[in-house]
DNA sequence: CTAAGAAGTTAATGATCACTAACAAATCAT
DNA sequence: ATGATTTGTTAGTGATCATTAACTTCTTAG
């Protein structure tokens, strides 16, 4: 059924809301299907109306939510680094020794690659198109991250230097991270094991 | 000295091309720019603008060389693919025995991925932004480079079942890999021999 | 010398897109 | 009930950009 008033042509409101709608899950929503359009086709790749459309909205309702798409990927960033470092640091430090911490560290970053591959390329690819200062900002979590795992590495092999720790993790971060790109005939359990085993093994060299 | 005839103003020509401007090298000079410019921003964060400026030039003179923006792309990952996979098999054939070629092969990646951070990078990333048919003729490729991988390390370790030498394969890639993303403070010899340490762990672990 | 082709230039053209404006409907506090 | 707030809509607007057109200059073969 249309509407007309003053010229212009309305469609009738849907009488009831879809489920999942309510109001405060909309900013969820929106960064959910917006971390899967951008890991998919990059940040670029993705117009307000993409990320609109994905949640069934038209391009323009989204800055009900947000600021603008900036906005969209700063949240998603900053909820990713965050989420690594703290239950990173967390998890590291409930264990019992060195060793265990780093294998805590490993099993952790593994299923949350595994767990969350949209999120994981996101955090890997799309920094740079988060404006400042809130780049920044971003930046020294993943950093504190990085410095998490090189104390525990350097806890684990006193006799390795801190700048080939560091070099080692970032390396250890290219090996879990690759996940997502390579569509694998591994099953879930069987490629987190085969991660932690391959990090592992890195790490300990 | 301004020229003018019919009403357009021309500025005067310049007398003497200026170097490395010869008719032949002008696509590799392009390439090698564009290379840069799309590791840096990714391909559609770069505009025929820019990559015409990159080389001294106003962006359409771009297409008495190319087809279009997607050509340049296109033949940069064709060479990439062509020339990981070429070489890559060389070598390892010229080894004397398993373990030299695989080692031969992490050699050879790690020096690439380390002489040519900004070729790797778009490898890694911009596939995506190829046309087919020309997508599937670089897919082809990168998987026959895989496959080389993959037979040799299961010539290096019969017990491992072929899905699982894949993924390994692909983990080590993201390890090799990410080297560009990682200001480092080692030196280059350091970090091609802490990769080729760290490969070797992972894939013989 | 000269004509033709190669390699530039500036100036459209048409598409896409982020964001804003103006308005409508739904919700909610009083 | 009702007025304010929230959340949505459609319709611009201005910017950017890939590509093409039209024209000029350089080079080179004959």
């Amino acid at each position: 059924m249309l509407i007309i008033i003053n010229s212009v042509v309305y469609t009738e409101p849907m009488t009831e809301a879809p489920p999942g709608t309510d109001t405060q899950d909309r900013r969820a929503q929106i960064l959910a299907a917006a971390a899967e359009l951008f890991a998919l086709r990059g940040f670029r790749g993705v117009s307000i109306g993409d990320l609109g459309a994905s949640v069934g909205l038209t391009g323009p309702a989204l800055y009900r939510h947000f600021r603008g798409k900036d906005a969209v990927l700063t949240e998603m960033l900053l909820g990713i680094s965050t989420r690594l470092h703290e239950e990173g640091t967390r998890r590291a430090a409930a264990a019992a020794d060195p060793d265990g911490a780093l294998d805590a560290l490993i099993t952790w970053h593994a299923s949350f690659a595994l767990g969350s591959p949209a999120l994981i390329t996101v955090y890997e690819r799309e920094l740079d198109h988060v404006p400042e200062p809130r780049r920044r900002e971003i930046r020294r979590i993943q950093r504190s991250y990085v410095e998490e795992w090189v104390r525990v590495v350097r806890a684990v092999r006193p006799a390795l230097a801190e700048d080939a720790a560091r070099a080692t993790v970032h390396a250890v971060f290219g090996l879990l991270n690759s996940t997502p790109h390579s569509a694998t005939a591994l099953s879930r359990p069987e490629m987190a094991s085969l991660l932690h085993r391959l990090a592992s093994a890195a790490l300990r060299a």
